[in-house]
DNA sequence: TCAAATAATTGGATCGTTCCAAATTTGTCA
DNA sequence: TGACAAATTTGGAACGATCCAATTATTTGA
C-alpha cells in the first residue's frame, strides 16, 4: 500500500527526459515537442503520478495555492449551503478547490479556521463572518495581501470587499406588497436585533410602513432565532397580542416557514388567513406549500458572483475593496395570497 | 500589501538563535529551553510570522498534511449540511481541516474533486459517492493509501471502511409502526430505484409487509427524487390510485415533507387523514408542523463518527476496510397520528 | 554548405520547513 | 576541580516541484 511516491525525476528517468522537461509538460508548456509531451504523458500515467502541489507551491511564491477558503456561520442553514455550491461551482472550473468550514457563529472558532486556512496558503476567503466580527480579526489577511469578499454580512471599518443583498430595498418592497393588499398590520418576524443584515431590514419595513402611511406598532417587530424554531416561537409571540398583525414579512425563509408552522398549530393557514413573507428564495421556498412569497437573493447565484470577484481580484493580484450590493426581486407566490385572490374576494363582498 | 513572506530564518535571526530551534518551538518540543521559547514566541508574533504548512509537509512525507477531504453527493440536501457539520467537529479538533466538495450526483465532478484532493495532499477522505461510481473510481486512492471511509452509500468491490445506518431495519421498523395503528394499504414514496439505498429500504418495507400479513402492492411504490419536490410528485402519483393508500413511509425526510405539501394541496392533513413518517431525522422534523414522526438517522452524529474511523484509520497507518451499520430508531411525532390519538379515537367508535 | 535563427532540452539553484548527527552548554558528583 | 551525563542548540542535507540561464538539436536562407 504505503508505496513510495512518484516523483518528476522518476518520471523523467522512465521517460529517458530531464526533470525540466517533465515539469514543462505538466504545466502544458508549448516549449515541448509533442512527442516528447505524449511520450512524458504515456509514462506519468503508466506510474501512477500524482502532482504534488505543495512542492509547486513552495517554489512560486509569486503565484497562487489554487485554493480559496470559505467560512460560512451556518451551513445548517441552507442559504449558506447554497451559496457554498454556488461558490464552489466557479471556484471549481476556475481550477481551484474550497476550502469550506462552518464556525456556527462563534468567532472563537472563526479565527482558528482562518489561521488555519492561512497556513495552508490560500490566495482568497470568501467569509459570512459569524456575528460579533470585528475589522481586527481580518487584519492579518489584509495585512498579508490575501484578497477577501465579506459575503451575506459587512464588517465595519473592515477594508475588504463585500457583497451583500439590498437588504433594505428588499424589505420595503415586500411591505408595500403587503399593504397594497390591503394589510394594515404587519409584523417583522425573527432575526437577531445585534446583526447590520437585521438592522438594514427592519429599515426597510419601517420606511414601507411610512410611504404608505401606516403607523409602526414596536410590538409588532419581534426578534428570534433566525431559524425555523425561531419563526414558530416569533410567530407565538405575536399571535399573542391583543390586536394581532393579519400578516407578516420575515427575516428569512427558515423564519418564514416556521411562522408557517406556528400558524398551522394555531389552526390557521398561511396564505389564507394569513400573509407570510419570507426572504432569501431557499428552493424550498417554491415547491413549500404554501409556496413562498419572499424576496428572491439567489443564494447560489450570490455564491456566484462573490467567487467571480474573488478571483479577479486574486488574478489582479490587487485587492482594492469594493462594495457590491445585489439587486433582489420580490417573488409572489401563494404564502401571501396572490393579487388576484385579493381581488376575487373583494368583489364577492 | 504584498510584503516579504516571513521565514523561520527570519525569525531566528531575530530572535538570535538558529533555524533549527525555531523549528523546534514551531512544533513544541520538550527540547527546547523554556527561556528560548519564550523568546522565540515573542518575536513569531512580533513579527507576524504564518507557518507555512506546504512547506513543512513537504519535509515529512512520512507524516501527513493534516487535510482531510469529504465530498458529499448532494450538499443542498440537508442532511449532507449536517454530515459536514459533523465532520468537521471532530476534525477540526483534531487539528485538521476539511476539504469540502459538492458532487451534485456527478461522477465526473467527483472524479475531478477527488484528483484535486490527492494532489494537495489530503491524508483521508470521506466520501457519499455519486450514483453510478464504481469501485474503480477509488484505485488511486486505495493504491496511494489513503484512508477512505464510504458515509451513506456503499460502493460494491471497493475495499475501503464505510459507515451506513441500518436502512432495511429502519425502514421496518417505520412500516411495523403503521400497521400497528391499523393502516392497511402503505405506500412507500420516494427516491431513485438504482440505489443501493433505495433498495435495502424498500426490502425492510415489503419484510415488514410481510411480517404483518399484509400484501405487497408493487403500485404502492412510487419512485421519484429524493427532494421536497420529488415527494411532492409522488404523493400526487399515488393519491391518483383508485385505492387510495392511508399512509406512506417516505424515503427520506425531504421527500416526506414534500408529501405533506401535496397532501395540503388536496386539502387533506398530514398526520390525520394520511400518516407520513420520513427517514434521516433531519433538524427540521422536530419543529415541522406537524413534527416529522422518522426514522432518526442522526446525520451530524454520523458525520462525527465517519471523522473518528478515518481518524482511527489515518493514525494507524493501515487502512483495513471496516464496514459499520450505525443502528437507527423509530421518532414518533405527530406525522403519523400519534399511538395515543388512534387509541382515543377508537375508543370513541 | 555554413552561419544565423529557432526550437527543444537541461542542470543546478531555490522555495520554507524538518530531520539528523554533531557540537555546545550546563549540571552533577566524587 | 575534572570527568561524565544531561540538556540545548545547531549547521547542513533533504523533500518535490519550478525557474533561469545555458546548452544542444533542428531549421532556415542565401
Amino acid at each position: 500500500m504505503g508505496r513510495e511516491r512518484v516523483t518528476v525525476v522518476d518520471i523523467a528517468h522512465a521517460a529517458g527526459v530531464s526533470k525540466s522537461t517533465v515539469s514543462l509538460v505538466l504545466q502544458g508548456s508549448p516549449l515541448v515537442n509533442d512527442g516528447t509531451r505524449a511520450k512524458v504523458n504515456v509514462v506519468i500515467r503508466e506510474l501512477g503520478y500524482v502532482y504534488n502541489r505543495g512542492a509547486a507551491n513552495l517554489r512560486q511564491a509569486n503565484s497562487k495555492s489554487k485554493i480559496i477558503g470559505i467560512v460560512v456561520n451556518d451551513l445548517t442553514n441552507s442559504f449558506f449551503a447554497e451559496l457554498a455550491v454556488g461558490v464552489d461551482m466557479v471556484v471549481q472550473s476556475a481550477g481551484y478547490v474550497q476550502f469550506l468550514s462552518n464556525t456556527g457563529e462563534s468567532v472563537d472558532r472563526q479565527r482558528e479556521v482562518i489561521a488555519s486556512m492561512r497556513e495552508h496558503g490560500i490566495s482568497g476567503l470568501i467569509l459570512s463572518p459569524a456575528r460579533g466580527t470585528e475589522a481586527a480579526d481580518l487584519k492579518g489577511l489584509v495585512a498579508g495581501g490575501i484578497p477577501v469578499v465579506n459575503v451575506v454580512r459587512q464588517i465595519a471599518g473592515a477594508r475588504v470587499s463585500s457583497l451583500i443583498s439590498d437588504n433594505h430595498g428588499g424589505m420595503r418592497d415586500a411591505v408595500r406588497h403587503l399593504a397594497g393588499l390591503g394589510h394594515h398590520r404587519i409584523a417583522f418576524l425573527g432575526g437577531f436585533p445585534d446583526t447590520a443584515v437585521f438592522n438594514e431590514r427592519l429599515q426597510g419595513y419601517r420606511d414601507a410602513l411610512a410611504d404608505v402611511d401606516l403607523a409602526v406598532h414596536d410590538e409588532l417587530v419581534v426578534s428570534s432565532a433566525p431559524s425555523r424554531a425561531g419563526g414558530v416561537a416569533a410567530i407565538e409571540r405575536a399571535l399573542s397580542l391583543r390586536e394581532r398583525p393579519t400578516a407578516a414579512v420575515c427575516f428569512n425563509d427558515a423564519v418564514a416557514f416556521g411562522v408557517c408552522d406556528g400558524l398551522r398549530a394555531h389552526r390557521l393557514n398561511p396564505g389564507e388567513d394569513f400573509a407570510v413573507i419570507g426572504f432569501d428564495d431557499v428552493i424550498e421556498a417554491q415547491t413549500a406549500v404554501p409556496a413562498l412569497t419572499t424576496v428572491s437573493v439567489d443564494p447560489q447565484g450570490m455564491g456566484r458572483r462573490a467567487a467571480q470577484l474573488l478571483l479577479k481580484q486574486i488574478n489582479a493580484g490587487k485587492a482594492d475593496a469594493e462594495a457590491i450590493v445585489s439587486s433582489v426581486r420580490l417573488v409572489v407566490r401563494q404564502s401571501c395570497g396572490s393579487a388576484i385572490d385579493k381581488r376575487e374576494r373583494l368583489s364577492l363582498l
